[in-house]
DNA sequence: ATGACGGAAGTTTTCCGA
């Protein structure tokens, strides 16, 4: 089973880049980041044609998210429960796993989302984000709790570390790289999740998004902001987590990257 | 120090992203 999340920097322009990518990389569930467009524009015909059911939750102009599965959702769940919120930035749902060999029928718990980016330590949008790190924290406590086979991923917009960061003295104490975010991602690692992608060896900086601006990508100015992270459970069944950078290299490409993560 | 690029809204310039 492969899962995969994307922020594709508006769905409406970028739909034809994803229907390509799922083509050449059928995933089993595929979340996606700043559809930029309200429920009613969401292209739900080319992706059935396309072999996908889909969960969508829009807004005008600014984030929405979705998710993408080969087999039908239940369970869904728009936002998080208990913390109110005028923006569409997360979407979870279940779906069957297939059984561990030997083992029983499963479920898996995918939660997709596109955290706040918080503009500047100190700003209004700051402050937001630190509360819905908190509010995400513990509804995700929660999940887990029900939920033993789970994955959250997204577009973080935090970094681990100094190897997430293409120049981390330059940028050290900047938006994705504070202490204060790294504090609430560390957070969420402590309830009982893993880095999916630092599970296995990686090219030397490994990113997922680069600016626009500047030629960053062709120089791998980057930051790695996107990512999956799994339960323990889940933890034991991964086998592989990869950037793919292909998409990037398109003529009208999102700023980020896919992330995917195999499961056996 | 600033802006660079790209998207949306909407109409000419502004907000926002990261």
């Amino acid at each position: 089973m492969q899962l995969a999340t994307w922020n594709v920097n508006s769905l409406s322009v970028r739909l034809p880049q994803v229907l390509d990518w799922l083509a050449a990389n059928p995933v089993d569930v595929l979340a996606l980041q700043e559809l930029k467009m309200t429920d009613d524009k969401f292209p739900a015909a080319a992706i059935a044609a396309a072999g996908y059911s889909a969960q969508w939750f829009g807004q005008k102009t600014y984030n929405g998210v979705a998710l993408l599965s080969r087999t039908p959702a239940s369970d869904v769940v728009k936002n998080i429960p208990g913390f109110a919120d005028d923006m569409s930035r997360v979407i979870a749902a279940t779906y069957a796993l297939p059984a561990a060999p030997g083992g029983a029928a499963q479920s898996i718990r995918v939660i997709g989302a596109y955290f706040p980016n918080g503009q500047e330590p100190g700003s209004d949008k700051f402050e937001y984000k630190m509360e819905w790190l908190k509010g995400l924290r513990q509804w995700v406590q929660a999940e887990l709790a029900a939920h033993p086979n789970l994955v959250l991923m997204g577009d973080y917009n935090i970094t681990f570390d100094d190897l997430d960061v293409w120049d981390p003295v330059g940028l050290k104490d900047t938006i994705h790289c504070t202490e204060e975010e790294r504090y609430h991602l560390r957070a969420l690692i402590a309830l009982g999740l893993h880095d999916s992608l630092r599970l296995f060896a990686q090219p030397e900086k490994s990113y997922s998004w680069w600016d626009y601006r500047d030629f960053a990508f062709r120089r791998n100015r980057g930051m790695r902001i996107d990512h999956i992270l799994v339960s323990d459970a889940l933890k034991a069944r991964a086998t592989a987590c990869t950037i793919d950078k292909t998409p990037r290299k398109n003529e009208r490409p999102s700023d980020h990257a896919p992330v995917v993560v195999t499961l056996s």
